[in-house]
RNA sequence: GCGCGAGUGGCGGAAUUGGCAGACGCGCAGGAUUCAGGUUCCUGUGCCCGCAAGGGCGUGGGGGUUCAAGUCCCCCCUCGCGCACCA
């Protein structure tokens, strides 16, 4: 199409050529290599050091096989138009990237082809260095790690040290040093089993006791176990209905011993630090539904029969205590099999229902002999249900009783102990007392299974008259009360909340439960420890040893733990749920196998000469190397530590978009809302430890974030259902084909399972770079969801057309630039310009920005129409506010102009206040709120004076003639309304 | 079910504090250039009535507040996302 076009035409050939050349000068003239003000990158040619700092920062990519599609650069393209604009602000702008490159499907492709994962992954970050680079992204090349990488994981490795070797000091509200637990074990502040001073104890009792303490632990507990992976993964990375997040392979529940780090114990930073942070609130939201803390109080009831055994709740409502008139155990509940009766009591219950409820308690299992059996029958049919049955009968209570009594403390009534699926072991303690009159679900199962409803609280009068209720008959109830009210019902001989309304009847139960010893105000929080070991080869090692009696850390001096090479690197995977988890390092025997002479404290194991040990053979989650990448980013080479600390402190400072200093490093982080409660969580967590321990100086990792919506594309499905290739598909009349064959068009998000991506090197052969740039950035605004079309590039093509136009004669290449002076207008929409393209940048709102930059450059194309050239005093500022979104025409123009060097950290244009002022006004009239004509008025003319110009308007006039003007409102400048009769 | 977000021309989208709805782009229509197509440039383009002047309607639907509502309040509908028996 562009045989015959004109020699120096802008088209996507010429696109190329610069795009080519100005990658090579970046890389020559290291225009994004960013200074530190002291340390290992300390070199400053471009006299930066001194400014204010930004750190911004993208989610770094995992590098996959399969390269890029276009809907991948998009948050990348918006954070290198943010740190160009804001490096021509005056800031030292950090932005680089790095690659996440350990984890599962880097080993699932190496397993794949073939090849060894190392080898995979250094091609396929090669193949994505080459695709961002033709992005022309401004980014620091020697700031961009891959984490896989033996100089970076050797501080991944080393901050799991610092985890393992500190301890939680709940007084302190911090982590601290290991060595300072055992310092206050010694002053006897924490009290060892059987109150043994700490030094009397053996050197095995005191390994297991500081162990006991560690942020990183190993613990004996249900995990999920995912054999289709091969390897347990965290509750973070399983879906709401079982499966895995990645392969969507079952996961089952299984005790197995597995590394843990105490991530619950920063539940109430991670959630009260969400407020201080600029992050949308859905993401906030997410975080703290994951966390979800809730507050209440630990109940104990004594089962009769059995004494001193009881079954501990947890309740968010105490004040409803008198009103428990049975208890629920989850089915796996430890204790269910020790207070299981062994026959079901005389059908005489000795109680005070109304009928013999006994079959009915025996739920679904109406003959069974005995609660023993009952119980087994109810535990295969719970196990059996799957998880979408169970989603799908939320409603339906099912569950069964064991047979055997509680005591409720406070009236000492006996209520029937059930097992229900509808308690969860998984949260609190696996138990719950039923208080069917305010409780939805315990409502439910009490009309199930006929058990009697007490209300304790006294519904107020609407609710009451609006179903015809009885307050004190709760079978005239059509569900439970579960608002606030007033308690009744609710008093014994030491304690009286009658009267009372829920807060205060909390409060006064809650001291009442304490000083009897029945109970204490409790929080509770959903979030569990954070599971870190995986059965996998392509991750960390651990630097941890074991000897008979546990696992030992490594010292310091012994990292890197490097991982062995192997030639056997598959996971064992399995379709049996009864398959074990292996990890395959430890077919590595001669790896595993070590002798080595650790030096350490005593009590610790250490110090005794030359030994045996075995390597821990799990590896760590991919989480790990994401949990801090952007640190290293800080000082990637430093090899004495993971960021020198001083370099660490003048990242810290500045401050957020309101002027008060930010807590969190990273200035702006853009990325996928995939990772609200993965990535975003564990890395705060992190962080948290390592400002406790003193190695980083803000308690929080981003102090700004912001999610990029997906490109959504076409997608064609042929009559088996099944996705066929998009760039094949043709179009005749609003009907698709495919091979001659019909197909039907949907839309979702680009990508390799939907055969619809779209590859940015054909996007560059036909447009060129900055083409792709400015289209993404105009497609609509960054968080929202944008659907690609190729057809649309042409609108922003041609305007980078006309902008080369504009400047360059496309028949001789010379410049069309002149000195002479602008006239009043040009000046006007240049200055406004100005004006909003700075707001809207700053703002990240790049389609409003460019859409500014649509209408000057047309302008001044009618300009160069009517001869005259483009003035120098335009050409200059319209070129620096092109340069944060497309760079390499905005640096080729800006040579053209007669510069040196790189426009980088050229000063971005100020506005000239005295353009951004009309000396007239154009005001609309409105006649009953409707425009019937404008009148231009001098800009700060009063009331009058708009009045006077809009009465003289001879439309309004007519319009006005002979009726009565019941009211005039004018708002200066903006505004004329006559409302009239 | 609960929570969050969003509904604006044929399409993507724009509209400080309530103050000219539809900026900018795509598409479409007409014109200039061209043998022609494409490119480039110019003009028009929310819908309806009208030759026109002009008028009416219009931001998912219904109601309300106001001189004035895409924007504020109430009710409802649709779509997307998150959570999902959390005691």
């Amino acid at each position: 199409m562009a045989e015959d076009a004109p020699p120096q035409r802008y088209t996507a050939a010429l696109a190329n050529q610069i795009e080519r050349k100005w990658q090579d000068r970046w890389d020559e003239l290291q225009a994004f290599a960013t200074p530190n003000r002291s340390g290992l990158l300390s070199e400053d040619p471009y006299n930066v050091a001194g400014r204010p700092h930004m750190f911004v920062l993208d989610m770094f990519p995992y590098p996959s096989g399969v390269g890029l599609h276009v809907g991948h650069p998009l948050g990348y393209i918006a954070t290198d138009v943010y740190a160009r604009f804001q490096r021509m602000n005056g800031y030292n702008v950090l932005h680089a990237m790095g690659y996440d490159a350990f984890g599962l499907p880097a080993e699932q492709y190496a397993v794949q082809t073939g090849t060894h994962p190392r080898d995979t992954t250094e091609q396929n970050i090669a193949t994505m260095r080459r695709q961002l680079r033709a992005l022309g992204l401004g980014h620091d090349p020697r700031r961009g790690p891959a984490t896989t990488d033996v100089s970076y994981y050797r501080w991944t490795q080393w901050i799991f040290l610092q985890i393992y070797n500190s301890w939680y000091d709940e007084e302190a509200g911090r982590a601290r040093p290991i060595a300072t637990l055992v310092q206050e074990l010694r002053a006897g502040r924490f009290a060892a089993p059987g109150d043994v001073p700490f030094d009397d104890l053996d050197p095995v009792e005191q390994r297991r006791l500081v162990d006991s303490y560690r942020l990183a632990y190993e613990a004996y507990a249900p995990v999920n176990w995912c054999p289709g992976l091969g390897t347990v993964l965290a509750n973070e990375e399983v879906t709401a209905d079982g499966r895995s997040d990645r392969g969507n392979f079952p996961v089952y529940r299984r005790p197995l011993k597995q590394w843990m780090l105490r991530i619950t114990a920063y539940a109430d930073r991670l959630l009260d630090d969400l407020d201080a942070l600029d992050w949308s609130e859905s993401i906030k939201l997410m975080q703290r539904n994951w966390i979800g803390r809730s507050t209440g109080a630990s109940v104990r009831f004594p089962v009769a029969g059995h004494e001193h055994l009881d079954i501990e709740v947890f309740t968010t409502r105490p004040d409803t205590l008198f009103g428990a008139t049975y208890m629920v155990l989850a089915p796996e509940h430890p204790l269910v099999d020790t207070i299981t009766a062994n026959q079901w009591p005389a059908d005489d219950l000795g109680n005070d229902f109304a009928s013999n409820p006994l079959d009915a308690w025996k739920g679904l299992f109406g003959a069974t002999e005995t609660p023993p059996e009952a119980v087994h029958r109810y535990r295969e049919f719970a196990a059996a249900k799957t998880d979408l049955e169970r989603q799908a009968e939320t409603k339906e209570k099912t569950g069964v009783f064991i047979g055997s009594f509680a005591i409720n403390p406070t009236n000492n009534e006996r209520i029937p102990i059930f097992i229900a699926d509808y308690v969860l072991m998984g949260y609190g303690t696996g138990a719950i007392m039923a208080v069917p009159a305010h409780d939805e679900r315990d409502f439910e199962f009490a009309r199930e299974f006929e058990l009697p409803i007490v209300p304790v609280i006294r519904p107020d009068d609407e609710w009451l008259a609006e179903r015809g209720a009885d307050p004190d008959d709760a079978s005239t109830w059509p569900e439970a009360f579960v608002g606030d009210g007033v308690a009744q019902n609710s008093a014994n001989s030491e304690v009286s909340l009658d009267g009372r309304r829920v807060d205060e009847a909390k409060r006064v139960i809650s001291e009442w439960l304490e000083r009897s010893d029945r109970g204490r105000p409790t929080v509770t929080y959903k979030l569990r420890d954070w599971l870190f070991s995986r059965q996998r080869y392509w991750g960390e090692p651990f630097p941890i040893v074991y000897d008979d009696h546990g696992p030992i850390a490594l010292p310091e001096e012994l990292l890197p733990v490097v991982l062995p090479e192997v030639t056997d690197f598959e996971p064992i995977t399995s379709d049996d749920p009864d398959a074990l988890p292996e990890s395959p390092l430890a077919r590595a025997a001669d790896w595993v196998e070590v002798e080595l002479d650790l030096p350490g404290p005593a009590w610790a194991g250490y110090g005794e000469g030359p030994r045996p040990y075995l390597r821990e053979t799990n590896t760590m989650p991919q989480w790990a190397g994401s949990c801090w990448y952007y640190l290293r980013y800080l000082d990637p080479t430093n090899e004495e530590a993971l960021v020198d600390p001083l370099v660490e402190r003048e990242w810290a400072e500045g401050t957020r978009m309101d002027g008060t200093p930010k807590i969190g490093l990273v200035d702006l982080y853009v990325g996928g809302v995939e990772h609200a409660v993965l990535h975003l969580l564990y890395a705060r967590f992190w962080h948290k430890v390592l400002f406790d321990l003193g190695y980083v100086s803000t308690v929080e990792p981003f102090q700004r974030l912001v999610n990029q919506g997906y490109i959504l594309a076409a997608a064609y499905v042929d009559e088996r259902g099944t996705y066929v290739d998009a760039d094949r598909v043709e179009e005749r009349g609003g009907e698709f084909f495919f091979e001659g064959k019909p197909v039907t068009r949907e839309h979702g998000k680009m990508g390799k399972s939907l055969r619809n991506a779209i590859a940015p090197d054909d996007i560059y052969r036909d447009y060129g770079a900055d083409t792709l740039r400015l289209y993404e950035m105009f497609m609509g605004p960054l968080e929202k969801e944008r659907p690609w079309s190729t057809a649309d590039i042409v609108g922003v093509h041609r305007f980078l057309q006309r902008l080369w136009r504009n400047f360059v004669d496309e028949e001789t290449g010379e410049l069309r630039v002149t000195d002479l002076h602008a006239d009043d207008d040009t000046r006007r929409l240049l200055n406004r310009t100005i004006d909003a393209v700075g707001t809207d940048m700053a703002a990240l709102s790049f389609n409003t920005a460019i859409a500014r930059l649509f209408e000057l450059n047309n302008a001044l194309t009618g300009l160069g129409q009517s001869g005259g050239g483009l003035p120098r005093e335009v050409a200059v500022p319209l070129t620096l506010m092109v340069a944060p979104l497309a760079p390499h025409i905005a640096e080729e123009l800006w040579a053209r102009l007669g510069h040196d060097g790189t426009i980088t950290y050229e000063p971005f244009p100020e506005p000239d206040p005295q353009w951004l002022v009309d000396d007239r006004v154009e005001v609309p009239v409105q006649i009953n709120g409707k425009v019937r004509a404008r009148v231009e008025v001098a800009v700060g003319a009063d009331a009058a004076a708009h009045e006077a110009a809009a009465r003289a308007e001879p439309r309004i006039a007519e319009m006005l003639e002979g009726a009565t003007v019941e009211n005039l409102k004018i708002v200066t400048g903006k505004i004329v309304n006559f409302v009239i009769a």
